[in-house]
DNA sequence: ATTCAAATTTTGAATATTCAAAGTATATGT
DNA sequence: ACATATACTTTGAATATTCAAAATTTGAAT
């Protein structure tokens, strides 16, 4: 069984590596996304590599083995499910549940998960609308793209929220920028780098590219 | 924050002090309690000393100070809780709670603990019938005593079972030996150190007297 | 080709926790 | 009073994870 901090890693890596749609991950990325040093990571990764987790090609980055990814999908599925729960059974704010997540997800038994995926009636996706894993160790890929690359007049529906920043969360929320909603776009600001939306018949309202591409959305 | 590991240390010095009614734990205690060499569990304790969780009497052993008493009566109350949301929520078996809480316990925060508490309805008591602490980190003290000292003839109600032990549990369930099931001592068997009970109008049966220690009774 | 900046690796050191084995204190029985 | 078993402490070493700072490689731009 691997320690935490490898569940850390390896759930990171598929994250990153589900992200860019590339199969090798760069060190900075894995540095970056688990904040520590870069010397750090090479360490650390060097010592994954030797048990299996992941190969390793200096200089270029990692790549998850098939036994790496069956792990980090179960991570994921962990973390996923238990967000879920953290929403529809305990009520708590959807800007928190990530944080809660990433600490219960290291200490929860696969009996345990089992159960919990039963209580909670097999839900396919987060409350971010992001896929759950199967226990196989599957996940559902979508055909989204981000909210900035649709065209004037298009309608689409979100499918999911990538940010995991409490601000963002909170934020897109009070906008009903939500997974499940329809989104119209009423035009592109090429000047103000920002396009202008509305949901349902609220007041429109407008959005950075920055934050337009952290919206994922489909047809 | 205290380490899990220091959290650890914390409950189980507790427990003890609760079991043996002394505010005094012994040395040979924690490192058994802990299941690591007696050299570990000294040099662990002079650390939790240095940071005020404990008072240290070197070859007498050690007290909880009240900054680690209330730790420790918190990390009780996470046990329970959680043991209590495993068997009520998610029907998990009475004798594979204790385990899984003991990871649980490390990673729920006071938040997520607070919801959880209020989703079950704040009880008393977990699945075993041992009170579970307020949050102002007080314990129900029942007025129990256990079964081996009850007198022949008289009708008991079971407050709690000490064991943790999968095996045991399993073996009370299955008898029947339940917190809030009533039980009549029919006879004590001095030469086979035995008591003879039964439970409601079931067939009697026979509990040697290191197991009728382990559980207590009130009238 | 050469230079430079960015990314990566190496090195040396620190922390927390653990063990095994050797040493020391205490209490108990004779 | 003395020997001894038991309980406890000390010591030296190992593991996993981390950092800061120095050294190296790579790719891009001149």
């Amino acid at each position: 069984m691997p320690s935490s901090t490898v569940e850390n890693y390896l759930k990171n890596i598929l994250i990153v590596s589900l992200e860019t749609k590339s199969s090798v991950v760069s060190m900075g990325k894995i540095a970056q996304g688990l904040s520590v040093t870069p010397g750090t990571a090479t360490t650390m990764i060097k010592n994954m590599a030797a048990d299996g987790w992941i190969s390793y090609f200096p200089r270029k980055g990692v790549r998850l083995t098939r036994k790496g990814r069956k792990f980090a999908m179960s991570m994921l599925r962990r973390h996923r499910l238990l967000e879920t729960f953290l929403v529809e059974t305990l009520g708590l704010d959807w800007s928190e549940i990530h944080v809660e997540a990433e600490e219960l997800e290291h200490a929860i038994s696969e009996k345990v998960l089992e159960k919990l995926d039963e209580f909670l009636g097999r839900p396919r996706t987060d409350p971010h609308g992001h896929p759950i894993p199967t226990k196989g160790g599957h996940i559902y890929r979508a055909n989204s793209k981000t909210l900035f690359l649709c065209k004037t007049g298009m309608k689409v529906r979100i499918d999911s929220i990538i940010d995991q920043e409490s601000d963002f969360l909170r934020f897109a929320r009070s906008n009903k920028l939500i997974p499940g909603n329809e989104v119209t776009i009423l035009s592109h600001e090429k000047e103000a780098d920002a396009i202008i939306l509305q949901i349902g018949s609220d007041n429109p309202f407008s959005l950075g590219s920055r934050s337009s591409e952290k919206i994922l959305v489909s047809l």
